[in-house]
DNA sequence: ACTATTCCTATCAGATTACTAGGAGATAAA
DNA sequence: TTTATCTCCTAGTAATCTGATAGGAATAGT
């Protein structure tokens, strides 16, 4: 029950998106890679995760980039992580009910729903917004979590 | 963020455990591969598991099988999904403060950290012994024709 | 002794992860 | 128009993880 490097990875480019990136001025994919210190040949194909998806909108050609296609207060952490991680059912029966023939009446079942749920609920009361701008505060100040 | 076969199969078996097992009367492990409808071989392996971590008994030889070494109202899903899936931390820089340099600043790691403990709250909140009441009440609902 | 059980190690095919390589297509600046 | 940067796409690949299977040793009741 991990995250991978795309989730990892595909977050921190997204908060670095909100940070360095305005409306009109896209950034680089290079610039993200280097200040994340991540290998830019695999964030190109994290980005384009986030670009199928509609998260982020791509300007190609010299002086390109991505920039963001909502205001960061507008994207939850949920559709960042569903893209890049998949839906947050932990197991396959919750979101298929032919994955198993137990269903109505497997007890488990219910437990890793609920936990789905719980998890799908914190993320969706978290904004990309809310965490750019933490991590600026941050690298100023350390604040303690509770303040958010 | 998916549970593997291992934390499913597992709680499954320790639910069967504290259904069909006493405090005196093991449980053989066919027994409940057959009633769980898993390998019995895979099964094997992850009674390793929960064996070595002190959550069963194991009495070998005939009449021999596996008995919960503590009643199930103090076993937690949180200590059997430890067991078979590792610690709830989502990342490995929540418990291992060597994995990455930017611990400190990292915002990404608080959220993460976050939501392992949400999830291990949860998972704390549950006692093996309320999982195997509520299977029992949910197959009473669900018994074929011919038994009546 | 015989049989039924747990226990242990080793093996293995297939899937997934985390990249890397090379080039095609787009666009602004020269 | 050419060139220098950019994104975009497909393919490949080594390492690791998953979900088993195989065979036999240890143990205990009959």
């Amino acid at each position: 029950m991990k995250i991978s490097t795309k989730g990892r990875y595909g977050l921190r480019a997204m908060i670095d998106l909100a940070t360095y990136g305005t409306s009109d001025t896209p950034v680089y994919l290079s610039d993200i890679a280097k200040r994340q210190g991540i290998s830019e040949k695999y964030l190109e194909h994290i980005f384009g995760l986030l670009h199928r998806a509609g998260l982020v909108k791509a300007l190609r050609g010299r002086k390109g980039g991505y920039l963001l296609t909502r205001l960061a207060d507008t994207i939850t952490l949920d559709e960042i992580i569903t893209v890049l991680e998949g839906p947050c059912s932990l197991v396959d029966c919750v979101t298929d009910a032919t994955a198993c023939p137990k269903i109505d009446t497997c007890v488990t079942r219910e437990i890793w729903s609920m936990l789905g749920s719980k998890i799908e609920e914190a993320l969706k009361g978290l904004t990309l917004a809310s965490l750019a701008e933490r991590q600026i505060q941050k690298t100023q100040h350390d604040i303690p979590m509770y303040y958010i």
